[in-house]
RNA sequence: GGAGGAGUGUCCGAGUGGUUAAAGGAGACGGACUGUAAAUCCGUUCGCUAUGCGUACGCUGGUUCGAAUCCAGCCUCCUCCA
């Protein structure tokens, strides 16, 4: 099914967001008609979201802009748990006030894309919290209540099950009640909020599924499956993130410079589909964008830096960082906006080791790297090579506005200035 | 409870007594070429007050002039059987 009625399934299709649908036809009708309730879960696991979870956000995002209900839903209970299908040594278990720390950053950044609200009538986004109901099941009666509704039969033909078990690979009970854990979610959302649809990559639709089918057996109404592809750069690699970190959509967590640099510094075959995918830029306009070609694609990786950039941080702090590339990069300035590193004057009135200032500006995690750094003719002080390692850093070296532009390589600069 | 297998640097993975800070690969970073892209080529990839020193091959102890490599105990993980 090609050709949607509903807003969203258009934009979704539009835009290249869809991967798996349950049931396209009903879903599309129920959508037309009336005002629907749609979920995604996110893991409290860490202080902020990820560009990785950007395709997520946006779905919820379109999805309230098309006049629906969206809901984001905390793991608050499952990050307890502890989510097994990454599988490296088991995770340290979060304390309870860390989860609670995260989940306030994490609904910093929905609120960038959601308009939140108590008017439970609306199409106000809601945020919920599985640990609501997570934390005090009982077994037993979960046993009772639902679980004589999941057929471990249709668990079992599921991918993600079916592929460990016939490689003989370990499955833990633990991984496997994860499963039920998610189904049981979406029954207890679409009791609570008549939630109708759930969304998420296309590595969740087993467990999206389980929670469609265990919706049927216990009575609920329709429930659908909408999954993502899963995404990558053209060249394999994973989205958000990169050896430096992940690309953080909090701003205490990664400057909007840093920001906008990830999405500008994208390969030429990704700009269509970010553009398409990560701003709310018209098609026909993104169309001329990737028409470009060659070095002219550099002006649409502008533009689907800043309109990224403005879908976190706002347009204006999208422009600055804008700006500071194009005075850094297009007329080799010290834009005052870079990455500042305070020294003390004192410090400098003495001389501060160049290896040391390098490590302090966070472009090496030891002298031992900062010297490597500087052996292959990475390191430049105000533009210039440099090459003595042992050198040190002095007034003498602060430019006409009065600091000191360190740069490594082409793209990472910084300012020492003075305190 | 029984049998078998495994634990090596960021990751994968070789190494089964001595130029081993540990092959090879991936990733990452830097350089060249470009367009702040990709591909390609070159270099780097434990720390330090550095021709040296300190750490390092699951943990603890032992054998030895010398151990990631041999021995003992322990811990963790996996597979199969009960």
């Amino acid at each position: 099914m090609t050709t949607y009625k509903s807003d969203f399934l258009r934009v979704l299709h539009e835009r290249g967001f869809i991967h798996q649908i349950s049931d396209d036809t009903s879903l599309d009708a129920l959508l037309s008609k009336e005002v629907v309730t749609a979920y995604i879960g996110f893991d409290a696991t860490a202080a902020s979201l990820h560009a990785g979870s950007l395709v997520q956000i946006m779905l919820l995002y379109w999805f309230q802009k098309t006049g629906h209900r969206p809901i984001a839903l905390m793991g608050g209970g499952t990050t307890m748990v502890g989510d097994p299908s990454g599988k490296d040594e088991s995770r340290q278990m979060l304390t309870v006030d860390r989860i609670n720390e995260n989940k306030k950053g994490i609904k910093d950044v929905f609120s960038k894309f959601l308009t939140f609200g108590d008017d439970t009538n609306g199409n106000l986004a809601i945020m919920a919290d599985n640990a609501d109901w997570l934390l005090k099941l009982n077994y037993v009666d979960f046993l009772r209540d639902v679980g004589r509704h999941l057929s471990v039969n249709q668990m079992l033909a599921r991918d993600s099950v079916k592929l460990r078990l016939e490689r003989e690979q370990h499955l833990s009970f633990l991984e496997f009640n994860y499963m039920c854990l998610q189904a049981y979610d979406f029954t207890e959302l679409a009791n609570r909020y008549d939630c109708r649809l759930q969304m998420g990559g296309s590595d969740q639709w087993g467990n999206i599924v389980s929670g469609v089918d265990l919706g049927r057996r216990m009575g609920t109404a329709d429930l659908f499956a909408l999954t993502t592809p899963l995404l990558t750069t053209s060249s394999g690699a994973k989205m958000g993130k990169t050896a430096d970190g992940a690309i953080w959509l909090s701003e205490d967590l990664l400057p909007v410079y840093d920001y906008w640099q990830y999405w500008r510094n994208a390969e030429d075959a990704d700009v269509g589909r970010f553009m398409r995918l990560f701003t709310t830029l018209p098609l026909e306009e993104i169309a001329r964008y990737e028409a470009l070609e060659g070095a002219e694609l550099n002006e649409a990786k502008k533009v689907l830096a800043t309109a990224a950039t403005a879908m976190v941080h706002g347009v204006d702090a999208a422009e600055q960082a804008a700006e500071t590339a194009r005075k850094t990069f297009e007329e080799g300035q010290a834009a005052e906006t870079l990455p500042s590193v305070p020294v003390e004057r004192a410090d400098l009135e003495e001389g501060v080791g160049l290896l040391s200032l390098i490590v302090r500006a966070g472009l090496a995690n030891s002298n031992g790297e900062a010297r490597r750094h500087v052996k292959g003719g990475a390191i430049k002080l105000n533009d210039s090579a440099i090459s003595d390692e042992r050198m040190q850093v002095s007034l003498d070296q602060l430019n006409e506005d009065g600091v000191i532009k360190l740069s490594m390589g082409k793209k990472k600069h910084f300012l020492i200035t003075v305190q």
